[in-house]
DNA sequence: ACCGTCATGTAATCGGTTACATGATTCT
DNA sequence: AGAATCATGTAACCGATTACATGACGGT
């Protein structure tokens, strides 16, 4: 517990997985890449200095095996639980995301629109499909209410960049 | 010019723009704000620093004033050309974006989906009649390709996000 | 027993964000 | 002439990406 910060994304990210159930980092590596990572991805290296800044802070519980890899688990404290909760009832009024892609970045700085277009609807068809399939294995399970409409979300919007990309073949 | 490193894509827009026309960071700024800063935001520290990068690789040239404010134009050099268009006309593989929604993040990580819909129905709504708007205003003139491509890019992604949240209502 | 790959972690670098600061203009 | 705002820039901090490094384990 050591001088206030703002937390960012990636705190929450890290209070939000060990909220569920306590891990290591390389744990929350392989939740990331299970669901998470398809849309806001994390470095592994984050996820090591993320969860030793919050258990500075307090918000995490450290325990290390003092055996063979002395690895370290961490759980979320109360203190975590509060903020993570505050921050997923704050903010109502939404921020809004950043298109921040690529390919329209380079249509904007003057590339050959037709180019970016094909390669564009080539990644999005190879991701939507990769997600489709994905939603397929999925169903056949509960999926949790979170993860199932973040993966919707992404379907819905590689479709509509399929489908926005073509036109401008 | 000194050690080499990969260029970001900071890097292309300050080169893309001064490629129209030569001009300060301050104008940069300016021309930033005037179209691309709705899909891909640029902090006005930036254009400082990341020019005088470029400049030290050898990709602008620098001319400061010698009187009053002694401001510092720059200009894109053959080399700074040579860059930009590689990297418009490369990797026509094309990287995806990701999508890093802050609102589906803390739906992912359990926030209640009614609640933050609505906020971003709201959101995406606004962000969506200011586009339009701005897309009629400019409709009088002739629109440059790149420009006009991506505002219709972000209408398009606005109404499908206003319809995405307003389903889960 | 060796090799490759997965597991697990630390260190260094660097871009980006925030904060700070001051010189011009314009308006009242 | 003073206040407010725009113009213009630098400095410090910090999270994030990259690179590096080593231990365990499964297979041949």
């Amino acid at each position: 517990m050591s001088g206030d910060r703002e937390l960012t994304p990636t705190s929450y990210i890290v209070l939000g997985l060990l909220a569920e159930e306590p891990g290591t980092p390389y744990d929350l590596k392989a939740r990331v890449a299970a669901g998470l990572g398809n849309f806001w991805s994390v470095q592994h290296a984050q996820l090591y200095t993320e969860t030793a800044r919050l258990a500075s802070e307090g918000f995490l519980d450290e325990d290390r095996e003092t055996e063979g890899r002395r690895r370290k688990t961490y759980s979320i404290t109360k203190a975590g639980r509060a903020a993570l909760s505050a921050w997923l009832d704050e903010d109502a009024v939404g921020e809004l995301p950043e298109i921040r892609d690529p390919g329209l970045l380079k249509v904007y700085l003057g590339a050959d629109p037709k180019v970016i277009a094909a390669a564009q609807v080539a990644a999005h068809k190879a991701r939507l499909k990769e997600w489709e399939n994905l939603k397929v294995a999925l169903s056949t399970f509960e999926v949790p209410t979170g993860p199932g409409i973040t993966l919707d979300a992404g379907i819905n919007y590689a479709r509509v960049s399929v489908k926005f990309w073509s036109s401008l073949l």
